[in-house]
DNA sequence: AAGGTCTCCTGAGGGC
DNA sequence: TGCCCTCAGGAGACCT
């Protein structure tokens, strides 16, 4: 389930391996993967082919390679990777998309519940324009700590609905929300506008947190869904304070974990450090 | 308009 | 052993 730390685990893991590359040829393997792309599969190989590219952006879950056939936006979905692969890689079940680069590597689109996508298009205002819509994300220097404060409290949804929402700050998926309310001791349910600005940015700032320390640990994994360039899970799922802890004592008080539905999600919190909306 | 729900998808895991 | 059901979740589509 990749969120901004586990997307930004496989920015940086691409840049030695795609940055001041080419690509040669380019397939788009199911259609799924090209579903947002006008002209599908077949626009994608066209314009990917021979394209050079010269950087990597992120915005929140958003991975995009910079190219001189434009900007190439790639979405993770649920279970997408992005993989190098060198020599004669074995076949992938999974494998929706294949690149074959100019060094002789290949990078690799391996996407179990296709969720995920590829799109190339042009940028607008340094983001490609499929996240133009998409909020700065809490890492990023464009991140607004008063202004997002700010547009939190205006919304009366639940708190956790408020941070899952992409065009209010971006970045934050289940496991994160889960673990930035179990920090700030708020629970997910409370109404964003109830919620005080000292709490709101307690919160933001216990995302930062909590994905920094992620980012350190090369993100969160379970299995092998989700994996680097080279097909590593990272460490942080070791880490987790609420998320999937269900049945298991706070870290913070020993009151077992609950978990309920609640924002379209599983939800996971203390009942009792987060026990009040 | 804003907020809430439905839907896409595949494999794992539970129940019997 | 095997079948069927439910669940996981990012985010756009769709509804109210």
């Amino acid at each position: 389930m990749p969120e901004l730390p586990e997307v930004e685990v496989v920015r940086r893991g691409l840049l030695d391996h795609v940055v001041g590359k080419r690509f040669a040829t380019a397939k788009v393997l199911h259609p799924r993967t090209a579903r947002r792309q006008p002209g599908g599969a077949a626009e994608l190989e066209a314009r990917l082919a021979g394209a050079f590219v010269s950087g990597i952006g992120r915005r929140g879950k958003y991975l995009w390679l910079d190219t001189s056939a434009g900007a190439l936006l790639v979405h993770l979905g649920m279970s997408g990777q992005m993989l190098i692969k060198s020599g004669a890689p074995e076949p992938h079940k999974h494998l929706r998309a294949r690149v074959l680069m100019d060094s002789g590597y290949e990078l690799w689109f391996v996407d179990q519940r296709t969720f995920g996508y590829w799109h190339i298009g042009e940028l607008f205002d340094g983001v490609p324009e499929l996240v133009t819509h998409v909020a700065p994300d809490l890492l990023e220097s464009a991140f607004s700590m008063s202004g997002t404060v700010a547009r939190i409290r205006r919304k009366r949804s639940g708190i956790k609905r408020v941070l899952l929402d992409q065009t209010v700050v971006s970045g934050i998926g289940n496991i994160y929300a889960d673990e930035m309310l179990w920090q700030a001791q708020i629970h997910g349910e409370t109404p964003a506008s109830a919620l005080a600005e000292s709490e709101v940015s307690t919160l933001l700032e216990a995302g930062q947190d909590v994905m920094r320390l992620a980012l350190e640990q090369g993100g969160t994994s379970f299995d092998s869904l989700y994996v680097n360039v080279n097909g590593q899970s990272g460490y942080f799922s070791r880490s987790l304070n609420a998320y999937g802890q269900q049945g298991r004592p706070c870290p913070r008080c020993g009151t077992l974990i609950v978990r309920e539905q609640f924002a379209n999600r599983g939800s996971h919190f203390c009942p009792r450090c987060q026990g009040t909306r």
